[in-house]
DNA sequence: TTGACATATTCCAATATTGGAATATAGTGT
DNA sequence: ACACTATATTCCAATATTGGAATATGTCAA
């Protein structure tokens, strides 16, 4: 098995794996908007320049697109689709780990 | 947006988020039958004590299921099918990033 | 019990990621 | 040119992740 082939995909992966950059992703993905910083600033709470690196990170490995229109630069998500699947197949994947672990406490009860 | 969800699900992306980690979880979706340590460490030519530690890694999020049989222990997927949905996404843009590199070195030519 | 094998864990140094503050860049209107 | 707003980037200290070596645990069979 070929390891260089898996440097590329671990980018994507890396890139998904924060959990403001997952939230963003999953609200770029709810709202179907373009969505400048600062109001990604203003939802989540955060500096314009933590939205601002965080966006970066996802840009560089084409998980979001930029388009600019004159001082506000939105973003969308270049992959809905896949990103749709990734983040369906996450929360599929940490609910069912809470209803083993519920499970797991009414044992204990 | 409450951002103590996004912590769980951060896990896992982030347990998925290492190329060993990733290529281990490939394979064993290929394999589609449980592999001891021993196995995985002489596919991946690595030691023992480091594909163990990734090993412990993905369990620690269920994304990998752990079979004790006798000294073997042996692991699968814990969600094939979840874990086939984010590979599957993953390679879909990793993809397509390599299509679109490759129409800009045209350009430049 | 002893040895052999399979696996897990601990310790540690190197490296990577992170957030915050400050600074830089860029566009728009006056 | 200037101020104003939006965004990006740089620098830095704190924290997290990593691989490797050594050590510990666990199981079986002689």
């Amino acid at each position: 098995m070929r390891m260089d082939t898996f440097e590329a995909k671990t980018r994507v992966a890396k890139a998904l794996a924060h959990p403001l950059r997952l939230a963003i992703c999953e609200y770029l993905l709810n709202i179907k908007e373009p969505k400048c910083v600062n109001h990604l600033a203003n939802y989540f709470k955060k500096n314009q320049s933590i939205i601002s690196k965080h966006l970066s990170i996802l840009q560089q490995v084409n998980i979001v697109t930029l388009k600019k229109e004159g001082t506000y630069n939105r973003y969308t998500l270049s992959n809905p689709e896949q990103i749709h699947c990734i983040i369906d197949a996450i929360n599929s994947i940490v609910k069912e780990n809470a209803l083993k672990n519920s499970k797991i406490v009414e044992m204990i009860d």
